[in-house]
DNA sequence: AACGAGTGAAGATACCAGCG
DNA sequence: CGCTGGTATCTTCACTCGTT
């Protein structure tokens, strides 16, 4: 569960910048990302986009800074580290992580919308980090609010942070952490036992509220989920990608289980906005995907992210398809070619660590 | 038009790991 | 231990916007 926010990182687009500054492996500080990250969105205007008001973007470097610390979060950053980490190497196997490379690279043809809207591919890629990392938070809010439909930024956040938050720090937290479970649960008699509005809205718990609930609704606006209708206030996004009973069932889900779930009977609703994969095309894509992977996973691939991203890539490339005739497909071929494509046992849970020569590799 | 609630930005302070 | 650089959290400021 992700415990450090700030109210104003909540653009997610951003993001896709920090693992472009990271490609080269070496060991960076926060505060080095976080300088280059404000150079570079420094320079990218965009007249028209801004004035819409969007929230969240970067104007100062503490801004930036605030964006790197999400970024680590997410686990786009390793913190231990300082370098890539897991959703970081596997944004940068996406083909949409292009145009921030060469946007880091000095290019200049990118306008501010592009630095903020994400394509469908990256939505999903978004909500699978999310669902990770925030879990088993982000589990409760996405469901609140899609039962709720339209609600108000104020509720919303009595909700987070009354309800969703505790619970979900009863359920992730070690039992000798419990002094702050029960403080969360506090809050809603704390909140009540300040009368004044004026008191509430300067108070240090007001001020928590701000900080860690709002970000969350931003990224179900970014991933597509929900939609702002005007100043504080959201409402299911009427033309989703999704399917909202789908979602729902994604927020239900314990975490082991959200990958294949998130790229199998989720996905279904896409198959109306795509060309359907054939055998050729997603072994292809699977190739590419798993060479571009080997770079920086080097001879462990997992194959399930293999076969995640392969649909990403997929989707990118305006196909789909869905994991079981992925996983078909790279069965039969491992079959066909035993000693060139094959599959290493490794952590419990996981399918294992897939192995691909693809050198002169004839389909 | 005036007011107050809501909001994003930024400053201030607290905290903490790692090191000598 | 105590210092330091880096990070996390809290508070306040300043402005915007919706309401009446």
């Amino acid at each position: 569960m992700i415990m450090e926010t700030h109210g104003d990182i909540c653009r997610l687009g951003y993001l896709r910048i920090i693992p472009c500054l990271l490609e080269d492996q070496s060991p960076k500080t926060y505060d080095f990302l976080a300088a280059v990250l404000y150079e570079i969105v420094k320079g990218v205007h965009d007249e028209d986009f801004l004035a819409e008001k969007p929230i969240g973007l970067i104007t100062r470097p503490v801004n930036a800074r605030n964006y790197v610390t999400l970024a680590a979060e997410l686990d786009l950053i390793d913190r231990r580290r300082q370098r890539l980490g897991l959703f970081g190497k596997l944004y940068l196997c996406m083909k949409s992580s292009m145009r921030f490379r060469s946007l880091v690279e000095g290019d200049r043809s990118l306008r501010l919308i592009d630095l903020l809207m994400l394509n469908d591919a990256e939505k999903i890629f978004f909500l699978w980090a999310l669902f990770h990392r925030d879990y088993p938070f982000i589990q409760l809010i996405t469901s609140w609010a899609i039962r709720k439909g339209r609600f108000r930024r104020q509720e919303a956040m009595i909700y987070a942070m009354e309800e969703a938050y505790p619970q979900a720090l009863k359920k992730i937290l070690p039992r000798s952490r419990s002094r702050e479970v029960e403080e969360a649960e506090r809050f809603r008699e704390r909140r009540l036992a300040i009368g004044d509005k004026v008191e509430w809205i300067k108070s240090s718990q007001y001020a928590k509220y701000r900080h860690i609930a709002p970000p969350r609704f931003e990224w179900l606006v970014d991933c597509g989920i929900l939609k702002r209708s005007g100043r504080g206030k959201y409402e299911v996004n009427a033309q989703m990608i999704y399917d909202p009973q789908r979602i729902l069932k994604l927020a239900s889900l314990s975490l082991n289980k959200i990958d294949q779930y998130l790229f199998g009977d989720f996905l279904k609703p896409l198959f109306k906005l795509y060309r359907r994969a054939g055998r050729y095309d997603i072994f292809r894509t699977l190739v590419e995907v798993y060479d571009r992977m080997k770079r920086y996973f080097g001879e462990e691939v997992d194959l399930t992210n293999l076969e995640c991203m392969t649909i990403l890539a997929l989707i990118e490339k305006d196909m789909i398809a869905d994991l079981n005739s992925i996983h078909d497909s790279f069965n039969s071929f491992a079959i066909q070619f035993p000693d060139r494509i094959y599959v290493t046992p490794s952590a419990s849970g996981r399918l294992g660590l897939a192995y691909i020569d693809t050198r002169n590799l004839e389909i």
